[in-house]
RNA sequence: GGCUAGGUGGCAGAGUGGUCAUGCAGCGGCCUGCAAAGCCGUCUACGCCGGUUCGAUUCCGACCCUAGCCUCCA
């Protein structure tokens, strides 16, 4: 049995499908208009692994993630650029999907782009006219009438006159309250637009989610996701449309994840204390690494970024690389551990505990390899090694792990890794066959019992950032810092 | 001001009404020519004040502190 916190009631519930054996998931992605930093990513990993890990879980799962493709910055930054919105648009999408491929992200089974959906978002908006939760603004704007929708409110636990009482809501000649929000923006001068029943315009940006979810999934469906600044006004809106539109129920559990921080503070575009991918990627060892600092913490909590993190979670990942060297592939038996494992992410995905649980096999992979029982540690570490791999894990044979180096890039006092040709001089390359030829070299010098040469050599390859292991019988393996 | 999350050992980070989180770091062993890796053992905890309880880090209340939302934001 599943529980997930749903952000709708506050507690843990357990997954009911609404369609046995079959779940449908929306997920708010991103307005294509800059680079995907870490804030992004761990949206992107949170729920990579939540649809693997329902998948896993044996659901046939529907995941729909869109694409914002227009809106007020998508086309301020085009005009900033002299870019064509849908040139802009194509190459950050474009960024976006390398971005992913890098960090192992499956594609979700749509994504949807906003300005292929115009006929259903008028479509919705049209209801909603017609059912007398929207109005026709005098600026030729239409409208939502929140006070018409009773439950306004409800997932962000605001009421209205609390949120009218905080009075930063602008001010509005054209909204009868001022929460009322925008479904539809009357075109202005130079601004792509599209034919509507309401002149010229373009569609606001809550009701694009509400219109591709329901074109996608139906009216009702299981799970909806976002970052925890979505919840208000943007999933409290959604909810607001869908649910006038149909008369239906829309979610049964809303999810959400917190937020990336710098020093305890938000990140976020308006602070400027947002790190990108891609200067993030090149600081580390692999991808991965950034996979498993993100699962290392619950993905309802803060987390906080910096590169001391960062190594700590490389530190760990290569332990559990080292658990899975050097044995034969197996069958992986499922055992006490995948037990574990399943309860840790069946109590709302809690992956810091499934973790804890590879690093718990990873020793008992190593102790049984103490002990010399070998058919025993292989077959704990196949079931560490398919348990992984359920969190996108050990996509690396162990091997090509130890072979990659950790980039020696000096950082910022900001935290931020600086990517630059001087800071790449600092690791100094050593080609593998040099290494190896090293090793031959020093091995003669420990058959003679040439210690002092045997460890000269040693000091020479730590100083080029490799690191020696001497195993039983004179083989040695080595691995890169 | 309103609303919502949190405050755990040197660091990160789970969790629980009463013998284990886990990783890194430290300390003591084992292994090693010496290392490295690994194994075994071990030390530092639950913001503050009350209450409930045989017993609270875990439940309840007050307080202090932090972050987030209330405006675009993953």
């Amino acid at each position: 049995m599943i529980r997930i916190h749903n952000s709708l009631t506050g507690t843990k519930q357990e997954l009911r499908p609404i369609t046995p054996g079959a779940l449908r998931m929306y997920v708010c992605g991103l307005t294509v208009y800059d680079y995907v930093h870490i804030g992004h990513a761990r949206m992107l990993l949170v729920f990579d692994v939540v649809s693997r890990y329902l998948r896993h879980r044996g659901y046939h799962l529907t995941y729909v993630r869109n694409i914002t493709d227009i809106d007020d910055k998508i086309i301020r930054r085009a005009a900033q650029n002299g870019e064509p919105i849908e040139a802009l648009t194509a190459r950050f999408i474009d960024a976006m999907n390398e971005d992913c491929v890098r960090l192992g992200i499956a594609c979700p089974d749509h994504e949807p782009r906003a300005t292929h959906y115009l006929p259903q978002i008028i479509a919705m908006i049209t209801q909603l006219l017609a059912a007398g939760y929207a109005y026709p603004a005098a600026n030729g704007d239409v409208m939502y009438a929140v006070t018409r929708f009773a439950a306004y409110g409800k997932l962000s636990g605001k009421r209205l006159a609390d949120l009218r009482a905080g009075a930063r809501v602008e001010v509005d000649e054209s909204k009868r309250d001022p929460l009322d929000f925008v479904l539809w923006k009357h075109a202005k001068p130079g601004e792509p637009a599209w034919e509507s029943p309401w002149g010229k315009g373009r569609p606001g940006w809550h009701i694009e989610c509400s219109a591709m979810s329901t074109a996608l999934l139906g009216t009702h469906f299981d799970l909806h996701g976002g970052g925890l600044d979505l919840k208000f006004p943007h999933h409290e809106n959604e909810i607001a449309q869908s649910c006038a539109a149909s008369g239906d129920a829309f979610v049964n559990i809303w999810m959400h994840n917190g937020f990336v921080n710098i020093d305890d503070e938000k990140m976020s575009k308006s602070l400027g204390n947002f790190f990108t991918l891609r200067e993030v990627l090149p600081a580390l060892r692999h991808p991965e690494v950034l996979r498993f600092f993100i699962l290392s913490s619950h993905y309802r909590g803060p987390i906080n970024y910096s590169l001391d993190q960062l190594e700590q979670a490389d530190a760990a990942l290569g332990r559990l690389y080292t658990a899975l060297r050097d044995l034969p592939d197996v069958t992986s038996t499922a055992g006490e551990h995948s037990a574990r494992f399943h309860a840790s992410m069946d109590d709302d995905f809690n992956t810091p505990e499934a973790l804890a649980v590879l690093q718990t096999l990873a020793r008992e992979v190593n102790s049984a390899r103490d002990a010399g029982e070998e058919q025993r540690a292989a077959g704990l570490a196949a079931e560490l090694r398919s348990l992984g791999a359920v969190l996108g894990l050990f996509t690396l044979a162990p091997a090509q792990w130890f072979r990659l180096a950790k980039p020696a890039l000096p950082a910022t006092s900001s935290g931020r890794p600086e990517v630059s040709g001087e800071a790449q001089q600092v690791s100094p390359a050593i080609s593998d066959a040099e290494v190896e030829a090293r090793i031959a070299a020093r091995a003669a010098a420990r058959r003679a019992k040439n210690w002092a040469e045997s460890d000269r050599i040693r000091a020479e390859l730590a100083a080029a950032g490799v690191i020696l292991e001497d195993k039983p019988g004179g083989q040695t393996a080595w691995r890169r810092a």
